[in-house]
RNA sequence: CGGGGCAUGGCGCAGUCUGGUAGCGCAUCUGGUUUGGGACCAGAGGGUCGCAAGUUCGAAUCUUGCUGCCCCGACCA
């Protein structure tokens, strides 16, 4: 993409309203925008990221056996009468009503929607186990929305919710997901620590918050330190297997977000120096809440037995729109953004020293071609700034490698290449330029 | 919802106390000089000062009401 061509609102000050980094920075890096309180747009930038995120952790949930589809925002009410959490959701939950004056709500999550389709088309234990999943704009009308889209009302969600016969297969289902989160975040550059957590409004009794470490964390959460730097399991990972073991390395540990921290154990149980506690930014949730709403739903199989059971549920969030903020929260530096090479919006920023001058525009042009046609995304610079703001602008927007193309390294036949996260520099042969991507 | 604050061009701000021609920096546009780490000179465009009512000869400025946004708290992916 050439800058000359896009749509990137670049600020050089702060807007007042923001107040933590990640906020500032997607507003001054031209990534969102506010709408109202809790409500953003998502410009071209702030799009392709959302898009790199959203396609990973679709990968993940796709390689844990879970099937995508798509539920609607808007849900009648009827539904959630039935659950009983029509009432019990309160005023976080914004309530419409169409033209026929029937109640309406546009969904905070989607567990009685999930659970009505799939009550009506399976009846067999045999169609059991099963994980569907969507990633779709949830409202929550928050008391206070803060920090942009950490905490907005609309956020982009995928939520996945699971299916199965007895409590011990549910808890393999939930399995899964403990392993396709800690696949997914680690995939994002993220260090991710499952906590145990409270079930919330949601119900249940088996519930693990995932938490990235950030000064700027809402939650306040105490942890083993080893668990920072336990390995993931890679892709040859058999998600048909036991995966409990995984899951046991990963719990065995001390770890729990504030709301269940019991500084008794935490102290009995990790030695002194190994203690943390940190401020943490969840990015994940999952539940496993037995047969809460498959039994006023009355979502019922034929067991082996031709009786008649309630399925066991869970449900399984990311906050996907949230982890761009957490994302920038966890990579950044004064300069600005550090996107991680997997969610970055260009895989390089091509920055021409000399607009106009004949030589720089053909290297350019040359090395803009030849590294979209290996499959590379790359922001071209192409604007005639001066080679200062361009620098400021690129690292700003953080893409994680920049060729530098100017007259003065043609003439001697090289160009420059940064590296944005580590700000090393090295100069590349003119003929050797295609080799550094 | 309780407490605090803010609202003046795209962004950041001054002006409000003490009413009298709406300003500054950045950004944008034009021309020129420049060009290897946020250039310089000259010029230009862009704001019914959040909305409404009131006081006044006259309101960004004073009064009243409203709206929006931000921060702290309770609540939450």
């Amino acid at each position: 993409m050439r800058l000359s061509q896009y749509f990137l609102p670049i600020l050089k000050d702060t807007p007042k309203e923001a107040e933590i980094l990640s906020h500032q920075l997607m507003l001054r890096a031209g990534l969102i925008r506010q709408s109202s309180a809790g409500i953003y747009s998502w410009l071209p930038m702030g799009h392709r990221v959302l898009q790199n995120i959203t396609q990973i952790v679709r990968e993940e949930q796709d390689r844990a056996g879970a099937l995508e589809m798509l539920m609607p925002t808007l849900q009648s009410a009827d539904l959630w009468r039935e659950s009983g959490r029509y009432d019990d959701y309160g005023k976080e939950m914004l309530r419409i009503k169409d033209r026929h004056d029937r109640d309406l709500l546009y969904g905070p999550t989607n567990e009685e929607l999930i659970t009505d389709i799939f009550r009506a088309s399976v009846t067999s234990y045999k169609d059991l186990p099963r994980n569907l999943y969507h990633i779709q704009w949830k409202f929550r009308d928050e008391i206070r929305p803060r920090f942009g889209v950490m905490r907005g009302r609309e956020f982009l969600m995928k939520d996945a919710y699971s299916f199965d016969l007895t409590e011990e297969d549910a808890r393999a289902s939930y399995n899964r997901m403990f392993v396709a989160y800690l696949r997914t975040f680690h995939r994002l550059g993220l260090k991710a620590i499952p906590m145990a957590a409270e079930t919330g409004p949601i119900g249940g009794d088996l519930s693990h918050e995932f938490i990235i470490l950030a000064n700027t964390g809402e939650s306040e959460v105490f942890c083993h330190q080893d668990l920072i730097d336990l390995s993931i399991p890679d892709e040859t990972i058999d998600f048909q297997s036991d995966l409990s073991p995984v899951v046991a390395k990963w719990t065995g540990k001390y770890a729990a977000t504030s709301d269940m921290h019991d500084a008794a154990k935490f102290e009995a149980e990790v030695p002194e120096d190994k203690r943390m506690s940190a401020r943490g930014i969840e990015i994940g949730h999952i539940f496993y809440f037995g047969t809460k709403y498959s039994e006023p739903l009355n979502c019922t199989v034929q067991d082996a037995n031709g009786e008649l059971v309630p399925v066991h549920s869970g449900s399984y969030g990311i906050g996907v729109s949230r982890l761009v903020a957490a994302i920038i929260e966890a990579s950044h530096d004064e300069n600005g953004i550090i996107w991680p090479k997997n969610v970055a919006p260009y895989d390089v920023g091509l920055v021409n020293l000399k607009v106009g001058n004949s030589e720089t525009d053909n290297a350019c042009q040359t090395f803009y071609d030849k590294a979209r046609t290996a499959g590379f995304s790359v922001l071209y610079d192409d604007t005639d700034n001066r080679a200062g703001s361009k620098f400021a602008t690129m690292d700003l927007i953080g893409l994680p490698k920049q060729v530098i193309i100017g007259p003065r390294g043609l003439k001697d036949g090289h160009v420059e290449v940064k590296i944005r996260a580590t700000d090393e520099r090295k100069t590349v042969s003119v003929d050797n330029i295609d080799q550094i991507l």
